[in-house]
DNA sequence: TTTCATGTACTGTTATGACAGAAACACAAT
DNA sequence: ATTGTGTTTCTGTCATAACAGTACATGAAA
């Protein structure tokens, strides 16, 4: 019995890299892992039940959107972003909002238009409601989540699919993440997100770019604001706290 | 002599992926392996003198970046960009690119405004030149060359240093490949980049954005209509062509 | 108590090889 | 001549293991 089939059991759908990716890019973007913290590649593959080759190409990947950070021989760890890097992902973040905020004047349909209006409402109001139970944890993510929704379904009414992949894979998902894990938000304007949508849904699509523009730079500076109140608590240098990493014993949800 | 250290020769600096990559990509771009052909890991792992794990790292980044594209099973070939394609990838150069135009006009500095004004002069000459000699092929591709420098300046001088990675590793040097490759270029306007040059530098961001964005969109036209005379030469199906891509001996030039 | 050497345990990297599946080819049957 | 059927040879995927280098703990020497 020279070498009996591995347990490689068929795996399952389109890739464990694919599969390791999304775990790990789910659990970073939930705050499972903090910021900074250190990631193994062979204890990830450990618990995500395959080989550190996936986990790697998974980990590459995630380097490559900025959302992890490695060095060659010592380790890896969720990146923590300096304002020099949010005000970059920002002007990022500008270029690709505002483009697409441009097509959806130009060629969204009426009933896009509708739906995005509807969209609108019903986050105004849950900010609201969010004002009104400040304790509400579960709200926050609500919100946060029916945000990142809005400008997503924005996007995809632009009609160019490789805008909209772009804009998920660096802006959007990203920094609503940095947003949920640092800290309280600010109070946002009533009637914020309507605005928007009346202004995007006018045929003047330089209207349209001005209006998109303007919201993604006032998240900007309520972003660098929280910001600034917990940049300290995070230790800047390459310490990876291996101990720390060691002791870590609550696994990943895998889930799915 | 249980095993002896491997034929690993410390390599050199900085990552054998990023070495595969570059090398690769270079390839690419210089069309030395034709529209839609098949490449193969092992042997270009081969010719590089490394194993398939740097090689397929380079592998992902380029299929990420769109240059390429594989199949489970199947192999791996150089990507044949439809017009939809072309079209999208217009889009986020248009998005990107008139966002640097608009740093460019707030925050480049004299000196930096005064170096584009030249570089542009001359890429005009250029152009000029190349009308005069049209069978001169290092011309167009000095040409090309110049074009893509001229246009990665401008990002640089924005001040952001995640836009300019975008643009290069999104738009910029993927087109020129392709304008490149899809052979002649129609003719250009006299004082073309100039004139963009000239507009750039005003103080006002909301002219600089408009002519970058009317300088994108003749290109994109341009390069369309270059890219229906040959688009009938390529076949789109998966047939790979094995035969003769072992026919195929020239080995791929390594360099540095 | 402080400082410095040393060992250990971990890191990312990467070569090797086994595996499953698809395409191309040779060849027999129709 | 055409069609069906192995068989061979390629493909990308991935597990395993060896390698080289760093962080940290341990303990001896000052």
């Amino acid at each position: 019995m020279p070498r009996r089939t591995k347990g490689r059991p068929k795996s399952s759908m389109q890739g464990l890299p694919e599969k390791a990716y999304r775990t790990i890019r789910e659990n970073i973007l939930q705050g499972r892992f903090g910021l900074g913290a250190a990631i193994s590649r062979r204890q990830l593959a450990l618990e995500l039940g395959m080989s550190i080759i996936p986990v790697s190409e998974a980990f590459q990947r995630l380097s490559q959107e900025g959302l992890i950070e490695s060095k060659p021989q010592v380790g890896t760890r969720i990146r923590v972003p300096t304002e020099a890097n949010i005000r970059d992902r920002f002007v990022i973040r500008e270029a690709l909002e505002s483009q697409a905020a441009r097509l959806f004047a130009e060629r969204a349909s009426m009933a896009e238009r509708r739906e995005l209006r509807e969209m609108a409402a019903s986050l105004d109001a849950l900010y609201l409601e969010r004002y009104a139970n400040p304790e509400d944890s579960s709200l926050v993510l609500h919100v946060n989540s029916q945000h990142v929704r809005l400008h997503m379904r924005i996007s995809e009414c632009s009609g160019s699919a490789g805008l909209c992949r772009l804009i998920e894979s660096n802006d959007v998902l990203f920094y609503n993440w940095l947003f949920d894990l640092v800290g309280e938000q600010p109070p946002v304007p009533p009637h914020f997100h309507s605005d928007l949508i009346a202004a995007i849904s006018s045929t003047d699509q330089a209207a349209a770019d001005a209006a998109m523009r303007s919201h993604v730079r006032y998240n900007l500076e309520a972003t660098i604001q929280s910001m600034r109140k917990v940049s300290a608590q995070v230790e800047s240098s390459w310490r990876l706290g291996r101990k720390a990493s060691a002791k870590r014993a609550k696994s990943v949800s895998v889930s799915r």
